[in-house]
RNA sequence: GCCCCGGUCGUCUAAUGGUCAGGACACCAGGUUUUCAACCUGGCAAUCGGAGUUCGAUUCUCCGUCGGGGUACCA
């Protein structure tokens, strides 16, 4: 089994692309089977080696490799020409000496396609005159001849594709400008990489009789087809910009893990059969059959991948997290770094503060008060639980700094020490927990206190306790 | 206009010619609790509409409707 996936670079890799992408690498991964990778890039006025990197970045960072390429379409010119003359020669396409413009205007007055038009001339003119004017030098289109009768295909997600030829125009496959279109480079391209099993987006379901009638044209076996439905955006409609993010990259900025975009984007348009969502590469791989394939678009939903990604995070080695952390608290000047070589604190740290994220970023956001030394004030904290009242904030501050004095640095000792001294001065827990908290963390949330107390030790909790008291007096 | 594809909770989906139409995300309520999460329990919520086939259709057929794709000397 020889599968390929085939991008354009004309932008950025986008999720549609990226689906099927995984879609084509499951199944080769599943089957044993060859992935090839294939830049169409005939287009030349819209793609650009930018571009072409910045897929290749997008499916390394999903973690979809191929085995053979990347190829580039704009290097098999000469064998996209050579296909089109042999068609030619073989009477099953025709050259069109017409001038678009012309034959556009004249098929919209008489309600007929521009190609039927087009083949009309060419009737009209005869082999010999078309011979004549082409040994003169007069530039002309070779399109396809399309015979009479029906073109049928089998397609894995549609079934059976049936479609009336009456319906499929001549079309254009070398421009007057000798280059070769897209459903002409595409055939002929798979054909000459021996790819069995096509794969792609919905999209194309229109393009592939025309592609179908190429390859019988030119004599070589048809692949398989599986048309995947498209993904929508939030609104049912197509998946744009204005829908958010629709590129990979914008997802991996945002902090989201290559294995859970995998999982979400493998979850559109497939299903397992059974009700996993929570999937592994490995697990996908292992479950992944084009006959689970589904018919119906689906509509990307930000919130599922938000989910899944903060549950793959909470299963992400401890090690490759920390990486990911050091990268985004780097502009930090109070970051400790050296915090990060014990491991085993760094391993409770995570642990404490994981269930807490759901991406990446604000994996770092919940870390920054453990690793950073200068604390970043949350103003509706401050205001809450300091500046309400801030003679007995500052009470309290001072009154757990001295409770805290000798006490054994652990989380029952810490709870017993400040449970009673909440006692003593007869106010509930809370009312000494939350200032407290704001002058460790500066936020209004954060991991149990005690964690923090612990994860912080006795004297970043003593210094920043008494940078909470001098603050306060200070406003 | 013409050709083609599709339609199960708001979203992703499971299921079958006969089920209480199941699960997950989101949402709501409760539990836990020092906060926010996480976690546990419970709840809300769907077969696009109309015919036909059938003892019985969400499932099969037709029509409609809505959504999508194509209809380029774009890919």
């Amino acid at each position: 089994m020889r599968l390929r996936f085939a991008p354009s670079p004309t932008g950025y890799l986008h999720v549609g692309g990226a689906r099927t992408a995984v879609f084509n690498w499951l199944i080769a991964r599943h089957e044993g089977g060859v992935l090839v990778l294939r830049i169409e890039d005939t287009d030349r006025a819209r793609s650009d080696d930018e571009h072409t990197q910045v897929i290749l970045d997008g499916l390394g960072w999903l973690g979809v490799d191929w085995d053979e390429g990347p190829f580039f379409q704009s290097e098999g010119v000469e064998r996209h020409r050579a296909d089109a003359y042999r068609l030619l020669a073989d009477g099953n396409a025709y050259r069109d000496f017409s001038d678009p413009e012309a034959v556009r205007v004249e098929a919209q007055e008489r309600g007929m396609h521009p190609s039927r038009v087009a083949r009309e001339q060419m009737q009209a003119l005869g082999d010999e005159e078309s011979a004549r004017r082409a040994e003169a030098g007069e530039p002309f289109a070779i399109r396809l001849l399309v015979p009479d009768g029906e073109t049928v295909f089998h397609d894995l997600v549609h079934g059976d594709m049936r479609f009336g030829n009456e319906d499929i125009d001549d079309l254009v496959i070398l421009r007057s400008d000798g280059t070769p279109t897209y459903n002409l480079a595409v055939v002929s391209d798979d054909a000459e990489m021996l790819i069995t099993h096509v794969l792609r987006g919905d999209d194309h379901l229109s393009n592939t009789p025309k592609q179908v009638l190429l390859y019988r044209a030119l004599g070589h076996p048809e692949p398989v087809f599986a048309h995947v439905p498209l993904i929508l955006g939030s609104d049912g409609r197509k998946l744009s910009k204005r829908h958010g993010a629709t590129a990979v990259g914008d997802y991996a900025k945002e902090g989201i893990l290559p294995e859970a975009m995998t999982n979400f984007l493998a979850l559109l348009g497939w299903s397992p059969g059974d009700d996993r969502e929570l999937m592994t590469r490995d697990e996908l791989v292992e479950a992944f059959h084009t006959d689970r394939l589904l018919k119906s678009a689906s509509v990307f939903d930000t919130e599922k991948l938000a989910w899944l990604n903060g549950q793959h995070l909470s299963r992400h080695p401890d090690q490759e997290l920390v990486g990911h952390i050091r990268a985004l608290l780097d502009h930090e000047e109070t970051f400790r770094r050296d915090l990060l070589d014990d491991t085993a604190w760094v391993g409770e740290l995570l642990e404490v503060i994981k269930p807490r994220a759901r991406t990446l970023d604000e994996l770092a956001d919940q870390a920054r008060p453990f690793l950073c030394d200068e604390l970043h004030f949350d103003e509706k904290a401050v205001a809450k639980h300091w500046e309400k009242d801030p003679a007995s904030a500052m009470e309290r501050l001072e009154a757990l700094i001295e409770a805290f004095e000798g006490v054994e640095w652990s989380r029952k000792a810490l709870e017993t020490a400040l449970r009673s001294r909440a006692e003593v001065m007869d106010v509930g827990a809370g009312k000494l927990i939350h200032p407290l908290r704001v002058s460790l963390t500066g936020n209004m949330a954060s991991p149990g206190i005690f964690d923090v107390l612990v994860m912080l030790g006795r004297e970043r909790v003593a210094s920043r306790m008494k940078g909470g008291v001098a603050r306060i007096r200070g406003r």
